[in-house]
DNA sequence: GCCAAGATTGACTGATCAGTCAATCGCCTG
DNA sequence: CAGGCGATTGACTGATCAGTCAATCTTGGC
């Protein structure tokens, strides 16, 4: 750290920053290198003095995302509440994530989650790791007998999981409107939807009627 | 149709089915139009006489499949059968769509409804339809009072048909088993799923306990 | 003021590939 | 069998871009 001290990591985390803005606006595979040297007000040659490929720069956007998402998942599930309560934190988490960069998860989800060809492979165990710390809430709420035994809980965590990225990806389309009270809401419709169902009936957790 | 009667058309269909193989293998974006001329066993020229680029290909491979699965879902919701069993359907569907052309339908979500930045943009408002069509469904539901009132049937539909793609998803990157078994398994469970939920209750459609 | 080391620059290279096109083939018609 | 027309071929072109690299700048220590 002796010569480059504070500059070299802040330039690094321009072209961080400028790649997200970049990505999420033509993608990943239709932007030029120089078009995230450009947004980010720096050399072509800089990009590659701090990062290997272009795609070292989304692998490292995505790791670092991933990451704090998978603690939030396994803190979450370490709280002594409800399972309900847990999803409906997961989902909140997530949810909050996309209103907080909606650039920076739409990349994550377009070029990586759901880019089964590329780098959906590349990262599929880091992926799994997420449908696992769901399936593993829903594991304990189907032990303590909260929730019905014979839906498997990994099968109970994708549901889960792709509704919650169909509706991010209704965002990203621009399909679903995106306003804060729209957020809030589907925090808990979501939850409601998976957990309590769809149908009418006597769930316990029935919905706040007005 | 006097100078190319059979062949003609036959070879266009060969190109065709050659793209899925290709795109299903390498993807649209990392494979090159010779590699689907030499899968079809034909010229690479041939192909521009077909179509008038690559991207025409994909384009018509999603409309020809997608609309079949709108035709579908509109013949399902006509039907004279309780909501549950219509959504079970639109699933077993969709289910056996992916166990039939397991390549075609890979391409199909992979390369256009999860690629919003390139051709999920391009089709979008024939994938909205898909949405709609669930939507009516559960409108339906809702105002004959067999589904919840507060959970509108757009945010249902969204949820319903995640679910699903996250399922062939699944599959498709082989994280969950592809046995006869597990798509029969997978229409039951994806539908008690989400229209029971995964809470224990009382919620009229029981699931078969044994 | 001078040096060393990393930061920064951007022109350049090499490879890739979508799409073109002129030539050839093969079938049908008269 | 000649003429014609669409089907078929594959070499070629033009453009695009990821990644390289040698030159230049900046900074901090002495």
């Amino acid at each position: 750290m002796a010569t480059a001290p504070r500059n070299a990591l802040d330039k690094r985390r321009m072209i961080l920053d400028a790649a997200v803005r970049v990505f999420a606006r033509q993608g990943f595979h239709h932007c030029r290198v120089s078009d995230v040297a450009d947004e980010a007000g720096v050399a072509y040659g800089l990009v590659y003095h701090y990062f290997d490929s272009k795609e070292e720069i989304l692998n490292t956007l995505f790791l670092e995302r991933w990451g704090v998402m998978l603690d939030a998942i396994g803190e979450i599930d370490a709280r002594d509440i409800p399972s309900r309560e847990k999803l409906r934190s997961v989902a909140g988490f997530i949810i909050d994530s996309y209103r907080h960069d909606p650039d920076l998860m739409k990349v994550i989800i377009v070029e990586v989650t759901r880019a089964a060809n590329s780098f959906g492979a590349l990262h599929l165990a880091e992926i799994r790791k997420a449908y696992e710390g769901i399936a593993a809430i829903v594991e304990a709420a189907r032990e303590e007998g909260s929730f019905k035994s014979d839906i498997p809980s990994e099968f109970a965590a994708m549901c889960f999981y792709g509704a919650i990225e169909q509706l991010l990806t209704g965002w990203i389309f621009e399909v679903l409107p995106r306003t804060d009270d729209e957020f809030e809401r589907a925090k808990d419709l979501i939850v409601e939807a998976i957990c309590g169902g769809l149908e009418n009936g006597v769930t316990g957790h029935g919905p706040a009627s007005g």
